[in-house]
RNA sequence: GGAGAGGUUCCCGAGUGGUCAAAGGGAACAGACUGUAAAUCUGUCGUCAGUCGACUUCGGAGGUUCAAAUCCUCCCCUCUCCA
């Protein structure tokens, strides 16, 4: 394959890369010498369930691993002690590094499901930087301007609203930066909000007298609400771990307008199947059945084509036929006779009284499909009957 | 170090002694409708109780008062300006 073929898969699906020249000058270099690339993606273990919009540069790396390059992820147990600031408007708590840990190894765990094992190093952060003393930070920070941060939208407008910003959380982007210096990465996977923080990472390597890496920027996935970034912190997100019908649910709850953008960046559909979509989707067809494709396109990405099936049928009788599913959690109970409200609380399909008793004033609380109305009612307790909570929440009944 | 502003329920944000479990918006949940867990409309949205009411909540700890998110004292945190 000539480099010119790597580029084209590589420019795939990637909204910037900084700078361009240089990207296809190690291409042809590596081609040349037979050395592969090393691209870098950090990430921060600050929780442990990584939602698809994370990804996207993952499947970038896969692609450069495809390509006979290295994958090398930091784990950034350093980092994540600080929280990227970038795009949020507070600072976060720090976690402790026990957790750091173990959110780390779970993470791998998810992403060797896209990446080839043999083709990725795992770097943790705490080998360069455990070992720096004050007089190696202050060097590091020397190399940076207060007005090349202001520069930075994130810490500018932090500032300007009057809102906190931490000293440390100004270190976020040197530390990353310098990330690149230890492990003397070639080009650097990121969303475009990473911009700022990746191009410091290829002046600290200026700094350091080593080549520079490239920026090889995705685009950011919108959440399942379709305006925010897709993120934790507004449950907009759809996670890894979310079994094949919440998977399938949250996409068909994605706006109509999102659905191009779903295909291109959290499939791996080509080139022509994504002209296909696009040529449907203006040919005025109704766009629920291209979401129940891409649904099932996702779901099969993660569990294999018989899930996406079964999620997609599971989806249909639920929502299209309102019937109620084949499996659901069974609930055992030992008593004949059992007020509804407490059923509904003990059972777990509500928290608290008040709320059961709200959703069956509002009407939606249904035993074997037929809806009660009164939360004094009591019910005599039937092996094999469905109680139904809202829309998504079933229990059936078993009797001990 | 000095001067000022501020910390309110999941989030944003009103509220400056009783009529405040606390406006409004967002999120969330439910119902109706539908082309979908889209959109729209309606309802709910501290806990317990049941329809009177009780209890807990407005950065933290005390205090004043018949009564405090609202007033006072101390403390913690954030921001602005000055040095």
């Amino acid at each position: 394959m000539t480099f010119e073929q790597e580029l084209k898969i590589i420019s795939k699906n990637v909204e910037e890369i900084i700078p361009l020249d240089e990207l296809k000058a190690k291409l042809a270099s590596s081609a040349k010498t037979g050395k592969p690339l090393r691209i870098k993606y950090g990430i921060d273990p600050t929780g442990f369930d990584i939602h698809i919009g994370h990804l996207v540069p993952i499947r970038k790396m896969r692609e450069f691993q495809d390509l006979g390059h290295t994958g090398v992820i930091i784990i950034g147990d350093f980092t994540a002690q600080i929280g990227d600031p970038t795009g949020r408007d507070e600072s976060r708590p720090p976690l402790s590094h026990e957790q750091i840990i173990s959110n780390s190894e779970k993470y791998m765990e998810q992403l060797f499901s896209i990446l080839l094992p043999e083709q990725t190093e795992v770097r943790y952060q705490t080998e360069w930087f455990g070992k720096m003393t004050l007089a190696d930070v202050l060097r590091l920070m020397g190399k940076f301007t207060l007005a090349q941060f202001m520069a930075h939208d994130t810490f500018r407008s932090r500032y300007e609203q009057g809102l906190s910003l931490g000293m440390h959380e100004l270190m976020y982007p040197l530390l990353q930066a310098y990330d690149s210096v230890a492990v003397e990465s070639d080009v650097e996977l990121g969303a475009t909000e990473q911009k700022f923080n990746i191009l410091c990472g290829r002046d600290m390597q200026r700094y350091y007298d080593l080549p520079q890496q490239v920026a090889v920027l995705s685009p950011i996935l919108l959440g399942t609400d379709g305006v925010n970034k897709m993120g934790k912190s507004l449950n907009n997100y759809i996670a890894v771990f979310d079994t094949p019908a919440d998977k399938f649910g949250k996409v068909m709850s994605i706006p109509d307008g999102l659905i191009m953008n779903y295909y291109s960046y959290a499939t791996t559909c080509c080139e022509e199947e994504l002209a296909e979509v696009k040529a449907k989707l203006e040919s005025g067809i109704n766009p629920m059945i291209l979401k129940k494709a891409l649904a099932s396109e996702i779901v099969k990405l993660y569990h294999g084509e018989d899930e996406a099936a079964k999620a997609q049928a599971g989806f249909e009788s639920l929502f299209s036929k309102k019937e109620i599913p084949d499996e659901m959690p069974e609930y055992e109970l030992s008593e004949n006779q059992i007020g509804i409200v407490q059923l509904l609380v003990q059972s777990g399909l509500c928290s608290t009284n008040g709320e059961a008793k709200r959703l069956i004033q509002g009407g939606g609380v249904s035993l074997d499909g037929e809806k009660i109305t009164s939360f004094d009612t009591s019910i005599t307790v039937a092996e094999g009957s469905v109680l139904r909570a809202g829309k998504r929440k079933f229990i059936k009944i078993k009797k001990i």
